[in-house]
DNA sequence: TACTGAATTTGATCTGCATCAGGAAATAGT
DNA sequence: ACTATTTCCTGATGCAGATCAAATTCAGTA
């Protein structure tokens, strides 16, 4: 079935420095390109998978934005991560071939879907594909610990500064602007993701802009001072 | 040249299971232990790893225990993981070819030594090895998400309580006790790696020696009520 | 356009843990 | 065995951020 997305490929996706392409040749990239399936958008709060269900494919943000989070004992969500365009989700499934964490749409979102038996398959055959999985996941972890020095130590303020500097990084990686850029995410998520709680964040959004650093309007933030922003976040 | 340990090899190695041999024939485990170097054993407060060296090997735990920690911009040590016998040490570098953190030994332990271009190759042609690779990676994503979810929402006596079973656990999958074992790392270290000063930690632990949960002295631990502790950790 | 529930903001109060301080115990070095 | 140094424990105090409360704004829907 013929689908509005049909003449996407990973040969002329945007993305693709960032993705599982990253340094394939054209050959290379046309054999991924024909195992990855492309579908309908998924829209806002849609689940895209569910912790428990078994690891059939990986996914690789096209376009939006979305959440990963765990749901402890007490039925408290966690989220332990938030998805954007070029980002592979279910890395941590692989362990087990059963998806840790339950992931959803922020917003309207574009997936690749990747089947894991035919990514096995080619993985053997090209060596850079293995080696930007590895690539991936090894900068996961790497980011994961990090974010662990960010909680550990760091006050509310540092924290909130260290996750609007990450994101306007991110931003600029993915070719889009560092200095203005859009929340997807509620603040009770944000809070959620940092240890912190609604108002926390809500109270330090107001002192920042109250000190000229970022200006906030609803979901929208323009960073007005990045080194002063970047110093605060240490 | 000889070395006392030359008799030690992946084939009769009880760590097998935990570490990159797992689920490999005996022709893959024979192959995969021609490529492993095995050195002198380091001592106490060695440093295995530097940050910012260039990745040569990966590193598996034969025996005793280590840390791995970055220094943030002020100096101050973040301890982001320890490493008992099985566990593989440097997939944080594997993004960048370049080791992202400090690992130090907490006691005398001996430990393989994997090249990196030589695991390459190997992976090509085995993709048992390959899975485990992913497999271990993987693992490795998923409980640093986890302990995110563990340090950010939780109290001081939950962490710790947190940090006691996970090990207890560790000590399990490995044939060792999970009711008396020994801490290798100092108080200090528990309260870097968990986000809570050395105070807390003493005098949570010195808590749940008076509730009779568990019964401390100095470095070593007994687990008196493992079901109670494992309440506490939620 | 009006209605409705969700998200955000701001204020007031309270508490868990950091910090400061001092002493005891254990470990390492000679 | 003895000393020096590190590690550990316990008490007192203060504060950052959680929690409780309530008003306001926003976004989705009919």
């Amino acid at each position: 079935m013929a689908n509005m997305t049909s003449h996407i490929h990973c040969q002329n996706c945007s993305m693709a420095a960032l993705c599982l392409p990253y340094q394939l040749d054209q050959d290379g990239m046309a054999r991924l390109d024909t195992i990855i399936q492309r579908h309908k958008p998924i829209h806002k709060r849609d689940v895209l998978v569910n912790a428990g269900e078994s690891l059939k494919c990986l996914y690789a943000v096209r376009s939006g934005s979305l959440k990963s989070y765990t749901i402890d004992d007490n039925g408290v969500e966690q989220i332990i991560d938030f998805h954007l365009p070029g980002d592979v989700i279910g890395f941590d499934a692989l362990a087990n071939s059963q998806h840790r964490s339950y992931t959803q749409a922020l917003e309207t979102a574009m997936l690749c879907e990747i089947p894991m038996s035919s990514l096995d398959e080619l993985a053997e055959q090209m060596p850079g594909l293995r080696r930007q999985m590895w690539r991936l996941m090894s900068g996961e972890i790497y980011s994961s610990k990090q974010l662990l020095g960010t909680l550990n130590n760091r006050s509310a303020q540092q924290r909130l500064a260290h996750f609007l500097i990450t994101l306007a990084d991110r931003f600029k990686e993915r070719g889009l602007s560092n200095r203005s850029f859009r929340l997807t995410m509620t603040r009770a998520d944000i809070g959620n993701y940092l240890g912190l709680s609604v108002e926390t964040i809500s109270r330090i959004l107001s002192a920042l802009q109250a000190e000229g650093v970022i200006d906030v309007q609803n979901k929208l933030v323009n960073v007005l001072e990045p080194e002063r922003l970047r110093e605060l976040a240490q």
